[in-house]
DNA sequence: CTGTTAGCGCTTTCAC
DNA sequence: GTGAAAGCGCTAACAG
């Protein structure tokens, strides 16, 4: 109806309502220290009026923006995805709204995004960092002065928190399974080596397989499908073919399978394959495929729920137990047991 | 450095340069009208100081916030985080941000998040109605007097744009082609029933069953795992076994296509199978799915483009041949014959 | 309990 | 070219 204005100001709902604009304020800040009797009226007025609080304004005079960022490298990766969900619900709990932007594993893209999130005043930041060590992205993190969480991957500096999964003792576990089916030769096919998760599964591959006094096999060559086939089929007709696979990631995971069932290799009797992280269908394939699965919703939610603390406590004694040391939390992963290892899985179609 | 101030002011800058806060304002907002030496002058400061400007304060003065609001049902939906990290991309080439909600489809959940987001004065919406023909969300919507484009499904009114993928004809496609591999049987096993989507796939799928004087089978009862066993151990028992499946949404298609194989019948010897929708390993599962493809990246970017033009032209003459009606577009779908409906694809490991 | 009064950081006439 | 000054809508002292 309001055909001048688009939006009523609180100082005219002040106005009509024959009160002072503190009142209003007051009032759609609680309705603390103002008698029933005004209060009701005021919110009949702002009722009538379809009078919204300029966000704009609020956080002008100091107050926080309401919003937090999320920088990932994308958001169709399943994993960022379930990330961004669960931050997204906690964001909602805290009355908050989420910022989702994308870096496509870019340092340079992940510096610039950062930029125009701070130049927005979010009020804190959920980051899954290109590069753990970027010395760039710490000193532009230190200046914004603001919370700051790590998803994933932690940012090299304890003074960061992070949430990430304990990747090497996943791939320990998974290495020893794989040598508990009795394999001698497992060839780990790593992924982008760059990478702290791929680092770490790396080294926890090796701390296995040196324990068991086996001979570690890299293959780090598979970047898509075709470098998986060449790489399998270079593998299989080697003087010592390997007698089982470990996939550092899922889209190595999977190119090894296709791979595998295009050459006609039976999995597992001929070769074993064990993926690190789990996707949606690990269990329809066959044969089914056993992975690490990591808690993926539960890091996107403790990660924003770390942020929401450091928002709102930022003093010091809170927890009795926690030191005033940001938290660097390490989620342990898990062993799906399927087909591909060579277990029988009870329920194949689970 | 300043210890005092997280975020020096325009008006520190100016003191500092010795120029008047107008001539700042001028410089950072493009720095016309402002001689080359002062200009030159007022951005070193600007770069000492680490001067970042409040967009709070700017949208206060009447501009735009910079951000839009995407709400889709989930952010885990591959279909939806494509089209999200398509709206982030453009969102980002408009120098603005995306506010990412979800809404799990319910409609109450809508309003809410519709009204927070309108609260923190999103300049436009992206949204993905859970109900194409809520009277309430009209007129929300109506009332919030802002740029809007609905993707996936219109909302019910033809005042607001949408771009959605041809489901109709997808869905006819899809039966006309699997009663070219003359199946005379076809189900459907549909999905939500109350969704937009659902009903135009079922239309699709109507229209070419009677112009082909088949008879319409419909089986809306699958909404788990265990209900497609049921659903399909049933009809495979019935009087009158059908020949093929099609499966009107993905996670259907994924049912189906596990229950089928848990039963073990020979697809698609024994039954064809079409799925409405792509997902990642369609190609990889054996038999390979068919299915209809959406252009999901682009529905999402064109809706995102959209928005954006209505954002920046909003006035009247722009594109000769489009009017001032907003765009309904509809993105026409694509047949992938892989090998569940019987077809025998060239390269079956892609 | 309630109103008056300064600004928050920026843009924008309107003079110079 | 440049600057002074008046707000944008709201909150927060500080009086009553």
């Amino acid at each position: 109806m309001s055909i001048n204005s688009p939006h009523p100001t609180l100082s005219q709902v002040a106005r009509k309502a024959g009160v002072g604009t503190t009142t209003v304020s007051r009032v759609i800040n609680g309705g603390d220290r103002v008698s029933p009797k005004t209060l009701a009226h005021v919110r009949r007025v702002i009722e009538t009026l379809g009078y919204i609080p300029n966000p704009a304004a609020r956080s002008l005079k100091g107050h926080r923006t309401k919003t937090i960022g999320l920088v990932v490298p994308s958001i169709t990766d399943p994993f960022f995805a379930s990330c961004a969900e669960a931050a997204q619900a906690v964001a909602r709990a805290n009355d908050s709204l989420l910022i989702v932007t994308v870096t496509a594993n870019e340092p340079c893209n992940e510096l610039e995004i950062l930029n125009v999130l701070i130049r927005h005043r979010v009020d804190g930041l959920l980051i899954v960092p290109a590069d753990s060590n970027s010395h760039a992205l710490l000193d532009l993190l230190q200046r914004a002065a603001m919370p700051v969480v790590a998803i994933d991957r932690p940012i090299g500096n304890p003074s960061i928190a992070s949430v990430v999964a304990d990747n090497l003792l996943g791939a320990m576990t998974a290495t020893q399974h794989l040598i508990g089916h009795g394999c001698k030769r497992i060839v780990a096919l790593t992924g982008e080596e760059t990478l702290y998760t791929i680092q770490e599964r790396m080294n926890g591959y090796l701390k296995a397989i040196k324990a068991a006094h086996l001979t570690p096999i890299f293959d780090t060559s598979v970047k898509d499908y075709a470098c998986a086939e060449r790489a399998i089929k270079n593998l299989l007709d080697g003087p010592h073919p390997p007698d089982a696979i470990f996939a550092l990631k899922n889209s190595t995971t999977i190119f090894a399978f296709e791979a595998l069932q295009k050459l006609g290799v039976a999995v597992p009797q001929s070769i074993a394959l064990l993926g690190f992280d789990d996707f949606d269908l690990a269990s329809t394939v066959r044969p089914s495929i056993s992975v690490i699965q990591q808690p993926v919703e539960e890091i996107g939610r403790r990660a924003a729920e770390i942020l929401f603390e450091q928002l709102s406590g930022g003093s010091s004694a809170s927890s009795p137990a926690s030191a005033k040391q940001p938290q660097q939390i390490k989620m342990t992963t898990c062993l799906i047991q399927r087909s591909s290892c060579g277990c029988t899985p009870a329920n194949e179609s689970k």
